[in-house]
DNA sequence: CTGTCCATGTAAGGCGTTACATGATTGT
DNA sequence: ACAATCATGTAACGCCTTACATGGACAG
């Protein structure tokens, strides 16, 4: 389960709140693993329960009690596990797929609509990661470089973010090329 | 729901029974949307409920019934409806990247595993996906050609298996060779 | 005085998986 | 004799989403 061992992977740097915990995967992980906040805190009180974490209630007068999770021994050694262990494969799922599969009922212009769609937003999702790679990487003034090697791994998700976009632009820019010029035959491989 | 819509793909072209859809699935779709048989049975149910498939039962003596679905006009046009309508962006999930960005606490040699694991996979799916490529696009005698376009849809979904394995192959041998030399900065982006 | 941030959760429902159950027919 | 194929489903559980509920602090 992914979504356990990145808030074991999070709480190995520091110790946080359900609350906290939700805004580092809005900030950093969400472009491959969104987390939302019912989740986060269910997992939180099993994980709690499987002795991966510890909990510790900060009472605040007048304000809600909060609640800050810290990694336990257990949990350390279940997160190493997990990190180093090879994922069983996984199963693709992409509903657009389904529609270009069954494409053969629709018109080339009902067609070129949809590929036009997702180009549109490959394209803006492939400059936004561009975008965020460039601040993140621009010289900073002031600021602690943190671990160098570590911040590297956090760009090279990025750099998977766009380097599949740029698969999936290639790709529906060949669509739809050969849709407009109606050549329906099969692609040569090499 | 995208399960819905393809078993209402495959009944547009045929009637079908639950276990002949899931050997649809199996046959054609499953590289980018797998079902499971229970599934299948579970949601056609469902379908009947909502007035978009007809069953119709053969009884068989001394064999179980066989129930035969169809899809309805009302089917006809939910399907129509939602193939041509661009579907809401989803986010992506991709377990595999978070090993990577907490890959901090892990040694050179126990990443390089991970994304060698990962690179093997997909070389194994690239060759596959290119075997039913030439497979499906032999030319064969004696059998009906269907319909060339639809035929092309078809193969543009095992064309963007292709390239999306291309992209990942790339990025980890990216990874891979930096990792090895050691060279944590960030790439230069054009 | 309205909205956003901080901070916690519960409830309900959808989608998907795994395991279980049944039983005849056909192929090796 | 045994396995695979044909053909149907139920039960239970896990993960994720959406909506709901509460309430103080602080900024515009």
């Amino acid at each position: 389960m992914s979504l356990k061992h990145a808030i074991l992977g999070f709480l190995s740097y520091k110790s946080l709140s359900g609350y906290d915990l939700k805004k580092a995967f809005d900030k950093s992980v969400r472009h491959f693993w969104s987390a939302n906040q019912s989740q986060i805190y269910r997992t939180l009180a099993q994980m709690t329960d499987e002795g991966l974490v510890e909990r510790e209630v900060v009472e605040r007068e007048e304000r809600l009690d909060m609640k800050i999770y810290s990694i336990t021994n257990t949990g350390r050694s279940e997160l190493h596990n997990w990190l180093t262990t090879p994922l069983p494969e996984r199963e693709t799922r992409e509903p657009f797929l389904i529609q270009i599969f069954f494409g053969g009922t629709l018109s080339d212009e009902e067609l070129l609509k949809l590929l036009h769609h997702e180009s549109k937003s490959a394209k803006e999702n492939l400059l936004a990661y561009h975008a965020i790679y460039q601040a993140t990487t621009a010289p900073r003034v002031g600021e602690s470089s943190t671990d160098a090697r570590s911040f590297f791994f956090s760009l090279l998700t990025l750099e998977y973010g766009m380097e599949s976009n740029r698969a999936l632009l290639k790709w529906l820019n060949s669509a739809i090329e050969r849709i407009e010029v109606k050549n329906y035959s099969p692609k040569a491989l090499k």
